[in-house]
RNA sequence: GCUGAAAUAACUCAGUUGGUAGAGUACCUCACUCGUAAUGAGGAAGUCGUGGGUUCAAGUCCCAUUUUCAGCUCCA
């Protein structure tokens, strides 16, 4: 008898060894059906496992992850076989699960059109209806590369060579003619991948290192049932109704134009504004919070940048003025960060222990030469303005400010309804691969990287680790933001350096009258105002918050005759500093609400006959609906506390 | 930077094997002075991204280039 424990606790009781799937089988039909994987013991396996003694064991079906990953995998294989099907030729690279889906790389003379990815999508349904149940197999390394020789899949030959050293046997799975190098878990046949759709042809690296060659990737997602698949597509189809690319230029908040260039958007009035109203934020909570605001220069000479060493590592995204290689000229560049430029604070003249810590804020513009193709709306450009700041500490200083910084952003995000989306990220360096990427010595990093360790598990942050992503000169805790898409972005970044100060020669005189080197934080309240501004557009559609809002208020007269009491309340309204505009057009109400409407206005007052007589306004608010009549006093009274609040 | 797709009025789009550039919305004017999501009539608006080429003739075909989008790579 073998004991397995079920997920509800329940114990289920098998006479012999049996496969994973034959006992889901005698569970249920539907549970069979439904079923893509299993977890023995906590780890994932594939329905062919043969379970030969007592275990915990939970079947696994599309409404988990795992189940899904599977399902998908499967997707993929049935895909892949498509594409042999109709392209002989084509070479398979790899083909895994992804977040929403899977894809499937191709080395192909000529990547898919839109009309091959469809012929494609017709093979792989003949696929599914012929149920071409899956197989799993095994062949030793060298069979394997064998194998794989003859059929002219280099790809998968470099891939199983790897795996030969591990003297395992090769794991592959067969559909058919069709057979795919492959550690599974997959379904037990093709016939449950129902519905599915190839997104797009794209290329993409093989390994994902640039000097490969470029392959063609399919993009694909695939579910059990055609319902759940346009529900998915819609869900795409709605998220790029808030794509801040489209939405911030139809609501005019920013625009491009082709002879200014890539990645340097021009802010219109309404997104000027609401950066602005952000700006004045983060400045004046940071001088509460002890910063002194700096003003420094947009560019330097060369020498500036030789020193902290962005010369030598960054010099290709730096826009440079004059020959870099003429060393006879000035040469100058512009700044593609502040730290240099705030450090000549500290410098200015000699610092004592009582001058730390010093914590140095500026609402910095700066300029990155970013590559062609990675340009992108507000979120990714070539000229941005970020809340930067810079803090120089002693030793002992180093925990309570870096808990200071991360709190002061934890307050901004969460203000501006951001941070509950938020990943905290900790990015160190590679000690396997240090390359020339980054500066000092192990035993530099390993302390940097352990104090930084301490403060997130004492703070309790949630952090994943991201190798190879420091700076040259230090760790950073990288907050992470998904657009509509999903793709993943820093917007705020709090970072530990210990190396600049020394190559600037920054030192304090100690209590005890000796020379010490202070530790730098260098940090972000709100990151890139650009940026910022794209994942708000997004957060909200569009539709912001009254005290971010451009437009706050807009007053509606019935008729002509209002218009007097109507500029009566607007300048008392401007007064209070509310943004607020009349539509006097010789429209009808209705249009005048649904224009209103349509651009997203959190306040609108309606004025007629009976608010000019009763001295009230007819309020309507996009967050509480209709609040009937008040008096100006109290509309007033009502916007200035909501503002202040900065309710969302 | 790499792979692919796209660019026609302010916006969304149509435009036949190459033969006079179109619609809806928005805008402007006039009339209506109206009570919570579209009043009516009229008008103006495009070097078809830019530069070359083929042709009697190019929005349409070819080449280059710029910008935008998707993805890869990169992101101090």
């Amino acid at each position: 008898m073998i004991k397995l424990t079920l997920k509800d606790g329940s114990i289920r009781e098998i006479e012999s060894a049996a496969s994973a799937a034959e006992i889901i089988k005698g569970i249920g039909a539907g549970l069979y059906k439904a079923a893509c994987c299993v977890k023995i013991n906590g780890e994932v396996k594939d329905l062919r496992t043969v379970i030969d003694s007592d275990c915990d064991f939970e079947v696994m079906t599309f409404d988990s992850i795992e189940g899904k990953k599977t399902f998908w995998h499967t997707a993929s294989h049935i895909l892949a076989q498509a594409v042999k099907r109709l392209y002989p030729n084509a070479k398979l690279a790899i083909g895994p699960a992804i977040d929403n889906g899977f894809y499937y790389d191709f080395d192909l003379e000529k990547p898919f059109t839109a009309e091959e990815l469809t012929k494609i999508e017709a093979e792989m349904k003949k696929i599914v209806k012929e149920g071409i149940p899956l197989e799993s197999y095994t062949m030793s390394p060298a069979d394997a590369i064998k194998a794989l020789e003859e059929q002219g899949e280099i790809y998968k030959v470099e891939l199983c060579k790897e795996h030969a050293d591990k003297g395992e046997p090769i794991s592959f799975y067969k559909q058919g003619e069709f057979s795919d190098l492959c550690a599974g878990p997959h379904l037990m046949t093709t016939a449950p991948v129902k519905a599915f759709k190839l997104l797009s042809c794209t290329g993409a690296y093989w390994r994902g290192s640039e000097k490969n060659k470029m392959l063609s990737r399919v993009y694909a997602t695939a579910f059990p049932k055609a319902s759940q698949l346009e529900e998915h597509l819609k869900a795409l189809e709605d998220a790029k109704m808030r794509d801040h690319n489209k939405l911030g230029r139809d609501l005019e908040l920013f625009t491009t134009v082709d002879y200014i260039g890539q990645g340097l958007p021009i802010i219109l009035p309404k997104g000027a504004r609401i950066i602005q109203t952000l700006q004045r934020w983060v400045e004046d909570v940071e001088e509460k919070h002890g910063y002194l605001l700096t003003k420094t220069p947009f560019m330097a000479k060369r020498e500036l940048y030789k020193i902290s060493g962005h010369w030598d590592h960054y010099l290709d995204g730096m826009f440079v003025l004059g020959d870099p290689n003429d060393e006879t000229k000035e040469c100058f560049a512009l700044r593609p960060m502040t730290c240099p430029f705030q450090y000549q604070v500290f410098l200015n003249r000699q610092r004592s222990y009582r001058d730390l810590p010093m914590r140095l804020g500026e609402t910095s513009t700066l300029f990155r030469n970013e590559d062609s193709g990675e340009m992108h709306g507000l979120i990714r450009v070539r000229q941005f303005t970020i809340s930067e700041g810079h803090l120089v500490l002693r030793p002992e200083q180093l925990e309570e400010e870096f808990k200071d910084c991360l709190e002061l952003a934890k307050y901004f995000l969460g203000t501006v309804g951001l941070l509950d989306e938020c990943t905290f990220r900790f990015s160190q360096w590679d000690p396997a691969n240090p390359k020339n990427k980054y500066e000092g010595t192990a035993e530099q990093w390993d302390h940097a990287q352990s104090v930084m360790a301490k403060i997130l598990d004492d703070l309790g942050v949630d952090y994943e680790i991201g190798i190879d992503e420091a700076a040259f000169y230090g760790p950073k805790l990288d907050i992470q933001y998904k657009n509509v898409y999903g793709k993943e972005d820093t917007i705020v970044t709090i970072q530990i350096d210990m190396l600049l100060a020394e190559k600037f020669g920054m030192e304090y005189v100690d209590v005890d009258g000796t020379k010490k080197r202070p530790y730098i934080i260098h940090r972000t309240s709100l990151g890139c105002y650009e940026r910022t501004l794209a994942l708000l557009i997004e957060k909200y559609a569009g539709a912001f918050p009254l005290w971010l809002a451009p437009e706050q208020v807009r007053i509606i007269p019935v008729a002509d005759r209002h218009l007097d009491y109507c500029n009566e309340i607007k300048t008392m309204l401007e007064g209070a500093g509310i943004r607020v505009t009349i539509d006097d057009r010789a429209e009808k109400v209705g249009y005048k609400i649904r224009s209103a409407t349509m651009d997203k206005l959190p306040v609108m007052l309606t004025i007629g006959d009976k608010e000019v007589e009763e001295k009230t306004v007819s309020v309507r608010s996009r967050r509480e609906g209709d609040l009937g009549s008040m008096t100006s006093a109290q509309l007033l009274e009502k916007l200035v506390k909501d503002i202040a609040d900065k309710v969302r």
